[in-house]
DNA sequence: GTACTGACCAGAT
DNA sequence: CATCTGGCCAGTA
């Protein structure tokens, strides 16, 4: 491609994606992927969210994957700040640390 | 180049 | 519900 267009990234469309979840509500990872335009790419997603620096603006915790789940190790910090994050938003989670979809994910 | 890994997912069993 | 399978894409060794 041609120098001197400024497309944005594949990284810049899926925070600005992300940046659309309302609070309160979640989306998963492929359906970030989805509304960003890639297919299938619900990995590029988790991996673009991985690298994220911290202190960002982007709410990255209210994306979480297909199952209902946070995909962070269960006892890092990353689980837990996440976990609360979502909770003091009104998003609920059962006794098997999932949420239902049904209820809390984000349809635009 | 191959092989393995990872904040993933849908479908089948 | 649990497991497995094949697919996906990037980075790393």
């Amino acid at each position: 491609m041609s120098p001197g267009h400024d497309e944005p990234t594949v990284a810049e469309q899926i925070w600005q994606v992300i940046a659309m979840i309302p609070k309160g509500r979640v989306a998963t990872y492929g359906q970030v992927a989805e509304l960003a335009g890639l297919h299938g790419g619900a990995r590029r997603v988790g991996r673009v969210l991985s690298q994220l620096p911290n202190g960002t603006r982007i709410p990255w915790h209210r994306v979480i994957n297909a199952s209902g789940g946070i995909s962070l190790p269960p006892r890092s910090d990353g689980y837990a700040r996440q976990k609360s994050r979502l909770e003091k938003e009104g998003v609920q989670f059962n006794a098997a640390g999932r949420v239902s979809l049904r209820r809390f994910r984000w349809s635009p």
